[in-house]
DNA sequence: ATAATAGTGTCTCTTAGACAATATTTC
DNA sequence: GAAATATTGTCTAAGAGACACTATTAT
């Protein structure tokens, strides 16, 4: 009965909302395999971190985001035999999401870095299984926002009723009632916490400007349908 | 930019139901460490295999059930530096749901096995960090009852509209109305499938068999409250 | 005043949950 | 018939979704 070595790295999906759409952080690959293709920020584990202290590692490393302001959760871990052709890695990839759009930071390994409406990379292919791991990122983002406060991830510490409800538009890609949207979120309870301040920053009446709340369910919950 | 060896493994949260209580496969330690402690079962992946495979054969190598018969989902990956104290393992966890009651085959690194209660297992500790990745299996299978037709993994093939309702009332540790229950499932969309016969194994007025239906998501949602 | 967005009220329809009533078996 | 369980029906309250209406700013 032997232990088999395997390397094991983190990948991020991280997500962002730029004024018109869904965004994931991708480098480009500067050195080979697949040099020269975008791929999701990641790397190698190092010998005596936590998996979650090596995303976080890396998210800082990819973004120079405090690590305080960012929502990070982990995603799931893949394994395929041939994911890499240099040897066996065993991925575990985080889910991040970011509120507000910084420019991007080249880390070690990855020539450049960009922004990429999630929309246009479903055409584009990514190095490795990274287009799967980024499905299945924005699927558990679009999911958990039914059920979850998470869609304050994406705002900044104080946001308008309308401002989070352009998180959930843009993320599921649909349309939502301004007037039920806002009867529904602030009767949420714990959702959001008044901050006594406003905001004309979107035009028309000043907007009541929100922080997170404490609760970590939403109820009830957001419905797609 | 090196990448240090890890040990990768599969441990599985293998859960069934007996006539009284949500039950958790453990088996006996029969190697160091933690000789004789009780132990989720899993081991290392092969150096060709998928992780999910590795959880498959796992999974048919203690239990003995066909692979078909079983549902199974990936449920996190655990990668603390010091969980194991020989070396540096990662393990991703994968949840199983088992509809009867097998008699449990040791495995081969294993000395004994046994269903065990999981309200009993609070208390008994196990080994390495398997405390907590049962805790978190549990939890997921709690939380998948109520929007997805997992519930029906823990029924044999066909079941009636009861035992699906004592399904609910175990793993949630509550009681459900069986009227509104039964309105209710019958109701959802591509949840049960009628198979036209009946039985009276659980007393009473003959009851309607049914099989799983196509459904993948559980709507409208069971609402644990 | 007009345009724009914020926020409230009202109505209808669906569903959850409580529970009465009926149906079909075994003993 | 009595006991047990299955299944259907009825009522009430809460929430979703449609949408009229009022409020408060900028130009």
């Amino acid at each position: 009965m032997g232990h088999p070595p395997f390397a094991v790295t983190v990948d991020l999906v991280v997500l962002t909302l730029t004024g018109e759409e869904l965004c994931a952080l991708v480098v480009r690959r500067g050195i080979p395999p697949y040099l020269g293709d975008w791929a999701l920020p990641g790397g190698f584990v190092r010998p005596d971190e936590d998996l979650a202290d090596a995303a976080r590692r890396e998210l800082a490393e990819e973004t120079g985001l405090a690590p305080g302001t960012v929502h990070i959760e982990q995603l799931a871990g893949y394994g395929a035999p041939d994911r890499d052709p240099r040897m066996r890695v065993v991925t575990v990839a985080y889910l991040a999401l970011a509120p507000d759009l910084p420019v991007p930071q080249a880390g070690t390994d990855a020539a450049e870095a960009r922004w990429a409406p999630v929309r246009s990379l479903r055409a584009e292919r990514l190095a490795f299984d990274h287009d799967r791991i980024l499905a299945d990122g924005v699927e558990r983002a679009r999911a958990k926002l039914e059920y979850s406060p998470l869609a304050t991830a994406f705002c900044a510490p104080e946001f308008t009723v309308a401002e989070l409800r352009r998180v959930y538009e843009l993320v599921w890609d649909t349309r939502l009632d301004p007037r039920n949207f806002h009867r529904k979120v602030t009767g949420a309870e714990g959702l959001l916490e008044p901050t006594g301040s406003t905001t004309t920053r979107d035009g028309g009446r000043p907007a009541r400007l929100y922080r997170r709340g404490a609760a970590k369910v939403l109820y009830p919950p957001m419905l797609r349908s």
